[in-house]
DNA sequence: GGCTGGATTGTAAACACTTACAAAATAAAA
DNA sequence: TTTTATTTTGTAAGTGTTTACAATCCAGCC
């Protein structure tokens, strides 16, 4: 059934039942009617190929992420597609891993698809290397690229992001002014903006005048992420000498150095403060539960979303949106109040 | 660029370069030379929308789901989008929620953009009530529907799904035959196959000769679902007398519960006996950590994929596939060794 | 009734592919 | 060399919309 059967039933043109379709005003109320009636008797569904071809546009929107199990991710693909669905567009889902090769055949194949623009999800390219970043700004010359936590200067890259850095300096800051110095930074791959927090870190420490800074890359290896950092961790001697503060790029990671504190008998917080980040569920589960910092996802979401209706509009949006992160301190640090 | 800039600068016809694009054999290696040459100069794609309405597909499935910043229906999505990616599928993501009208008309939209098939996630349906599942007959008219841990039996509708109700009646076993009997079983709507869980606890009670049988539904009102758990549970009086094992119909539930034992001081499991499902991360982060059931989420996804695939190809496909689950004991409980 | 202008409707040309079928070129066989 | 078979290429007809432009209708006015 297509639109030719549909207008002849009617006894219109194909003309008429497009704009019935199409909501258009110049449409006689009885026509509009008589063809309605025939559209649901024969529950005639428009060609959407069809309609792509001629409007030049379906009306969705490719969402590009590492991996959409992890779940800050997922929550982030979540109000997104939400989002988008309010403004009537539809997504495109595709997980790359961390392959350069698979991020650049998924960006082809969403531009081949025709999407109306593609919406990076967490800053998984090098952030330094400009080469690396070739195709992103390739794939902007067609369509705008939204980027949801990352960062990248070129005319049709949007971005909206949290201040990642200074929220890790924040949550750095609070254990040094409670007296803890000796700390230890722990990050993986898959954590956002994992060079920023990073730098966040080492600014932090830095400006407290503490010399040595101590960090810990966790490479995924179990699939286990919790046992992959009680095994990294296990590799310090006297590792309670040496520490007497944790600040991980997430929530899990934080949780697994609850677990190697517990295993060796250390108490949180007493003797060991430790923090994560992202304001995850998992912070919640454990015992202590675990201080974090709130990276405003929902918000980074809506106002990306927002931003991009604004594009399609032909308005003027802002090329960077920065949220501030807020610590949310819990019991894994019992922090001084500032004075 | 279209196919006629294509063939025009390669001295070709357009069928020569169509024939190019689709790696269809009959060309000489000459040409398909001289056409992929013209095709990598210029930075020609395909327009999908064009070829989707000439060969009436665009190799896009549409994944639907309640909501998938929800872990575990986050981890489906993720297998369900690799498994189908590999044979050269998109993913059209849809989160609808509870509401019937949204779920409706979520399926409509993807039908009507033609998708080749839709994968629904998570029974969210009202199993019991057939009316209520028309729309998804419905749409079974027109394209094949995967279920995803849900059962319908109708003709274009495949289901894969693991054994729920097995699942919760070997751990209430496990829990009886530890010397355990006054259980209580707490569940919520987001949980899957919520009503296969609960009479799989309940068919595990009567076969024990116990009468009498506890549960308590969770309704979500904070967002915070640990908090709603101990909400609900503070609302029993002498807890621990009345009872010796709670449990749950996922592992964040067993969390909540958890959280109100220590609260409480009550001793897992000394005391209180709990257990989650889904062999979930959440389940690996409490102390102690949760004795859970593992609903083999992967070759479900897996299964699913490869049965689409099956009937995309004309082979006949079987309309159901059931797994079966396997208590994963841990900290939270103190199994008897069966004899 | 004839005329005018606005509302309504229809015609036909895009849109960019695929593919059946016809035609041409080439290779193999006689 | 001619004939036949096979490979390669081209033509043209679908695929189902949208929309600019043309045509028609009809109420209101003279």
């Amino acid at each position: 059934m297509n639109i030719y059967d549909v207008s002849r039933q009617a006894g219109v043109s194909i003309a008429t039942v497009s704009r019935v379709i199409n909501n258009n005003t110049n449409v006689s109320e009885k026509t509009r009617a008589k063809v309605l009636s025939v559209i649901e008797e024969n529950g005639y569904t428009p060609n959407a190929f069809a309609r792509g071809l001629g409007l030049n546009t379906m009306k969705t929107i490719g969402i590009l992420c590492p991996d959409c199990s992890d779940a800050y991710i997922a929550q982030a693909v979540y109000h997104i597609e939400q989002g988008l669905r309010k403004n009537g567009y539809d997504c495109l889902l595709c997980c790359t891993g961390f392959e350069k090769k698979v991020k650049e055949k998924s960006m082809e194949l969403l531009i081949s698809k025709r999407v109306d623009s593609i919406v990076m999800v967490g800053s998984f390219y090098t952030e330094d290397d400009d080469a690396e970043n070739e195709y992103i700004r390739l794939a902007s010359k067609d369509i705008p690229i939204m980027l949801v936590n990352g960062k990248l200067a070129a005319p049709n890259i949007y971005c909206t992001l949290c201040d990642d850095s200074a929220g890790v300096y924040d949550v750095t800051s609070l254990f040094i002014e409670s007296g803890h110095t000796r700390i230890l930074y722990i990050y993986d791959t898959l954590s956002f903006s994992s060079s920023n927090k990073l730098d966040g870190y080492r600014k932090a420490i830095k400006d407290a005048g503490i010399t040595e800074e101590n960090t810990l890359f966790i490479k995924q290896s179990s699939g286990e992420k919790i046992d992959d950092v009680v095994r990294a961790l296990s590799e310090y001697k006297d590792f309670e000498k040496k520490f007497d503060g944790i600040i991980a790029s997430d929530d899990i990671i934080a949780i697994g150095a609850l677990k190697y504190a517990k295993k060796c008998g250390i108490s949180v917080p007493d003797q060991l403060f430790v923090s994560g980040y992202n304001n995850s569920e998992f912070g919640r589960c454990s015992e202590p539960e675990v201080t974090t910092v709130d990276n405003k996802l929902e918000a980074i979401c809506h106002q990306c979303v927002t931003t991009l209706m604004g594009v399609f509009a032909g308005n003027s949006m802002p090329k960077m949106t920065v949220f501030s992160a807020d610590v949310v301190p819990r019991a894994t640090t019992d922090f001084k109040e500032r004075t």
